[in-house]
DNA sequence: ATAATAAAAGACTAATTAGTATTTTATATA
DNA sequence: TATATAAAATACTAATTAGTCTTTTATTAT
C-alpha cells in the first residue's frame, strides 16, 4: 500500500514535528540512525520534501531538518502524494478495476471503512496535531532502545 | 500490501470457485480474458497453485484449472501465502520494526482490527464459503462488461 | 581566509516485482 | 495414430522500487 520511501518519509517528518524547531534541526545521519532508516535514502526523501515545501533546511554547520511552524499546519497526506504519487489510497486492495461502493471486490466493504478512518488521521489532522496526539497517547516512531 | 501476482491469484481462483468444477474447466487464456488479467501471467500463477495443491488442473483438450471439493476446503490464505510469503500481513503498516500492541506506531489501532477483519475473511472461511457469500452478496470479481 | 559541516544535486547499482515468450509434455478426439 | 489443445517448465525482458555513492554548494565558526 505504502512504499518504504513514503513510510520512511512520514515517520521522519513526525519525528522532526516533535523533536525539531527553526533553532533545533537535525542532520539526515541522525534522523537516519535514530529512526533506523538507511541514511543516504532519507537524505533523498527530505530533501524531496523540501523542495514540495513540506520540510525545511539549512545547509552549513548547525543545519539540517527542521519543520517551521507552517510546515507544521500541512497534513501528513501532503507527504504520501509527494512521495508516492496523487493515487496512493485509491487502489483496490484486491485489485480490480473501477470497484467501489456499487461494484464492490470481496473485501471493499472492509477496506472502505478502513481507508476512511486512515483519511480521517492522515488528512484531516494537521502534521501538529497528529503528533501531539502521538505524543499524549504514547505511540512510537522508532523503537531503536525498546 | 498485496502483490498484483497475489490479487490476481485470489481473484483467478474465487472465480475458479464460483464457476468450475471437475468437469467444467477453464483455460489461463479464458481466466485471464474474464478477469483482465494478463493472460501468461496468471498462467504462470495458477501452474505454482496447481503444485502447491490448492488448484486443480488437467492438460489437452477440455483441459484447464478448476477448484476440486478439496481445493474448495481451503481458506483463501494458502493463496495469498503461497503467493507473497508467510508474512504477507504482518508488517506494520508505518514500516515500524516490532511495532505491536505494546509499541504501537501512530495508525497502529487503526490497522490491527483491519487485519483481524480480513483475517477472518481470509483466514476463517473456506474458499467455498467465501465464494458463496460473494455469490450472496453480489461482489465482483471482475468488471469487464460492467 | 579557511576548515569543517551538512544539504543539494545527480549519477549510479541492486533487488524485487511484473510481465512475456518459447519449448516440452500430456491428453482428448477425430 | 495424427492433430489440436492446453498445462508445465523454463528462460527471458521490462519496469519499478530500494538503496548507495560522489561531487557541488552554502554556511558557520575558528
Amino acid at each position: 500500500m505504502l512504499s518504504n520511501a513514503s513510510k520512511y518519509a512520514v515517520r521522519a517528518v513526525l519525528f522532526l514535528a516533535d523533536k525539531s524547531d527553526a533553532s533545533t534541526k537535525y542532520s539526515a545521519k541522525a534522523i537516519g540512525e535514530e529512526l533506523e532508516i538507511p541514511v543516504y535514502f532519507i537524505a533523498k526523501l527530505l530533501q524531496q520534501l523540501v523542495k514540495a515545501g513540506l520540510v525545511s533546511s539549512s545547509k552549513g554547520p548547525k543545519g539540517g531538518f527542521y519543520l517551521s511552524e507552517e510546515n507544521l499546519q500541512n497534513n501528513a497526506c501532503k507527504i504520501l502524494h509527494e512521495i508516492d504519487g496523487e493515487d496512493v489510497f485509491s487502489h483496490c486492495f484486491m485489485g480490480l478495476p473501477r470497484c467501489g461502493d456499487k461494484n464492490p471486490c470481496p473485501v471493499h466493504h472492509i477496506v472502505s471503512p478502513f481507508k476512511d478512518k486512515l483519511m480521517a488521521k492522515f488528512q484531516k489532522q494537521s502534521i501538529k496535531e497528529l503528533s501531539d496526539e502521538i505524543d499524549e497517547k504514547g505511540m512510537y516512531l522508532s523503537l531503536k532502545d525498546s
